[in-house]
DNA sequence: TCTATAGTTAGCTTCATGGCTAACCAATTA
DNA sequence: TAATTGGTTAGCCATGAAGCTAACTATAGA
């Protein structure tokens, strides 16, 4: 027991489903009601809320009870800690990018000086490209 | 059959599950073979390669064989396109938080413009906070 | 107090996911 | 040509996720 699931694993679970993105999409507007959240879906009240349990567990919402309303609100951390993972992935596939534009950059640069050398045998052998 | 399931959960779930993430930082830093992929994990090789065909289907991730090695490389606009998302949900976010702010401000003035008008009933009754 | 509303709990079904083994190609290399 | 390497296919199993209905609790309103 207690598989010890990663917040990300959580998140990122959560998310994949369209119900769920479409929760937190209406969360961003605001905070609403259970009942207010299930409207829209054709979905029977309990299934509904296992959803609504599922983004609550992931971390990605938060809510109160108060009467007999229970009340939804996002809690953006856990949103942007997820979108904190793209940005660091991007960061290293761009720096990865630049390095190799480096490198090309400096094939291309050996190649013509290459070319400069022997002026017999022109550039255009074989497509630059 | 063909259940039609959108690009974003697609990507959202291959990325809800550490092995994958874990294959996705891999790529990051420049393309590999399944076995190269694969060596760091304890599992066995078709397990893995299941994993490899869910990035695939995912869009993530782009392969091609030549001989008999398969080798694996991100495609960053699956990856782009996810990211994308949580940008715009941040957008509608604090947009809605700009709003509430400017709401805030307006409440508070409204007060202390009612507070100047009678000066017997002092500001501090029961906390501004 | 009665009734309607808003959620909740329990329990069931079905299907997808993640793992395994065993057996099988198809390129390399000896 | 034989053996090895790198990946693939097929098929099995256990678990968990997503949906349902039925029945229940607790607050709000008439």
């Amino acid at each position: 027991m207690a598989n010890q699931l990663s917040p990300l694993d959580q998140v990122f679970s959560a998310l994949a489903d369209p119900t769920r993105r479409a929760i937190v999409m209406r969360l961003c507007a605001g905070e609403a009601s259970v009942g207010e959240l299930a409207d829209p879906f054709d979905m029977a009240l309990p299934s509904f809320m296992k959803h609504i349990h599922v983004l609550e567990t992931s971390g990605l919402v938060l809510s109160e009870k108060s009467g007999r309303v229970r009340t939804c609100r996002l809690s953006p951390d856990a949103l942007l800690g997820a979108e904190d993972w793209f940005q660091r992935q991007r960061a290293i596939w761009e720096a990865r990018l630049d390095r190799f534009e480096a490198y090309v950059t400096k094939l291309k640069k050996e190649k013509e000086r290459a070319a400069a050398k022997r002026p017999s045998r022109t550039t255009k052998k074989k497509g630059s490209e």
